[in-house]
DNA sequence: CTTGACTCTCCTGTAATGGGAGACCGGAGA
DNA sequence: TCTCCGGTCTCCCATTACAGGAGAGTCAAG
């Protein structure tokens, strides 16, 4: 009353290739019925089509295996649905990404060179709260706005800053974090100095010293996504003076998405420390 | 003048990591502007961080380092603009069938199981203008649409099929196409006994004789991405009932593109050759 | 001259298969 | 019974765009 398939005879029904059943038995994401323990031989169930099936249409919108294993053994439709979700929203915020590198490309191709203005400038040093941690390029902006998240929360809690903050948040980035895609991050937000004593609640969050530097200050305008122009440029102006660099790169959060969802309206003031060799 | 940079330092412009940098010279995507002989140092120049700039979006867009390639050597812009925008038609084309995918994983998911009804026929021998060729199962949806066009041109040549078509588009699928995802599928329409010595002025539609069939039946309503449900229910039934399988599926589009543009109207008899062992 | 930061090449690993080799298995015809 | 052919098995290698790490050479400053 259930009849066994071979496997050539559930791959036309499935459409799945022989080899893709192969790799899904092997992975653990579906199992066939029965395997002959003398020859090998896999033989599936008539019943295994439909979570086939679903295993296609997984892979079809990129999710990994592991992934649609976990989605398998869900046992409530809850959790189910609530993995593809998450899936989806990957894939929501992957294809807007996508079209920002459109724009970012239309922009580079067509547009005149309009390199942002550069200047020296010193910055003096302040006192701020702040967040560190190692953070891979990949999860930059998800870190970001929890980050500010959580200085926006201490900063709000009673007696930590009374004069609230004294600039625009900030964030240090080691030179090797463009490099390796990955480092310490920190991000800040400037405030007057707390009462002498004064501890804060949460661990994550300190009181860190900014060091003042002198460094070379460029205007980046419009999404972060397209912040490496502003650092090309920099860095080309740099170079061209023949200046040496040191310390972490910093980013100034003139204006970004608490002030406004219009990422073309974003204004970012990269600091590329430097001190002059001339 | 023109100073040159070490690869940290030109990484730290593009945002592009130095293991990518390596990787594009390797692959020749970006020739760094300088080699020292000696030590194999890489030397990059101030002008070469645009291109980097843009071979980091096309990366974002998913690119394969290869079109980069030949965007990059394309001389003038309206080459480099009808690449871009070939990839950007294959992205378009990508997102369609996600959302696709995704409509489809929802009508399994929710789906109460509306298996097609399944009914076993004899197929009568019939004449067939054809055009076969060797395709894998991504460029599928692109031949099928190809040979349609080519069999109706052959269809409205003159004195080829007096009476016209005598039955709805069809294609033979081998077996294997659905193991290997790659195999020699066959378009066919039936058309009426040509004049006898009548000769077809293009070389690639030929007059095929579809032979008669024993098989098991069901209609596919819906797009084509969700046939494999059909072949599902359609298998599940054949190995229940314990019959052997001889000769390529066919698929026979009662209803599709040409009649209308909603794939939701789309019908598709699915036959599945059989021969009863009981 | 040493130290530490930087760079080099080369090898391995990733994810999800495809391609192919070489061997075994099962049913059908001679 | 022998043989043939198609189906299946397990391995191993290739793909893409890098990342990670080993081991060694290089550069500039103290």
């Amino acid at each position: 009353m259930a009849p066994l398939l071979t496997i050539g005879e559930f791959s036309r029904m499935t459409h799945l290739s022989v080899k893709a059943l192969r790799h899904y038995h092997d992975m653990g994401v579906l199992e066939p019925a029965a395997i002959d323990p003398f020859t090998g031989y896999r033989s599936y169930d008539a019943t295994q089509v439909v979570p086939a099936q679903v295993i296609r249409r997984l892979r079809d919108l990129g999710m990994p295996l592991d992934s649609i294993r976990s989605v398998l053994v869900a046992p409530d439709l809850e959790t189910r649905n609530r993995e593809i979700a998450a899936h989806l929203g990957r894939m929501e915020r992957q294809l807007a990404q996508t079209q920002a590198s459109v724009a970012g490309l239309r922009a580079l191709l067509a547009g005149p060179e309009v390199r942002p203005a550069v200047e020296y400038r010193k910055i003096p040093a302040v006192t701020a709260l702040a967040v560190a941690q190692v953070v891979s390029a990949a999860d930059l902006a998800t870190w970001g706005s929890d980050a500010l998240g959580a200085l926006s929360d201490a900063l709000a809690t009673d007696g930590v800053a009374p004069g609230g903050a004294t600039g625009p948040f900030g964030a240090l980035f080691p030179g090797d974090f463009f490099e390796l895609e990955r480092s310490e991050i920190t991000a800040f937000v400037p405030v007057g100095s707390p009462p002498a004593g004064f501890e804060l609640p949460d661990g994550t969050v300190r009181l860190l010293e900014i060091p003042a530097v002198e460094a070379a200050i460029a205007v980046h305008e419009g999404p972060l996504d397209d912040i490496d122009r502003t650092y090309g440029a920099l860095g080309t102006v740099v170079a061209e003076r023949a200046i040496g660099v040191d310390g972490p790169i910093r980013e100034y959060y003139l204006i970004g998405f608490p002030e406004t969802e219009d990422e073309s309206k974003h204004r970012t003031e990269v600091a590329w420390p430097v001190f002059l060799t001339s």
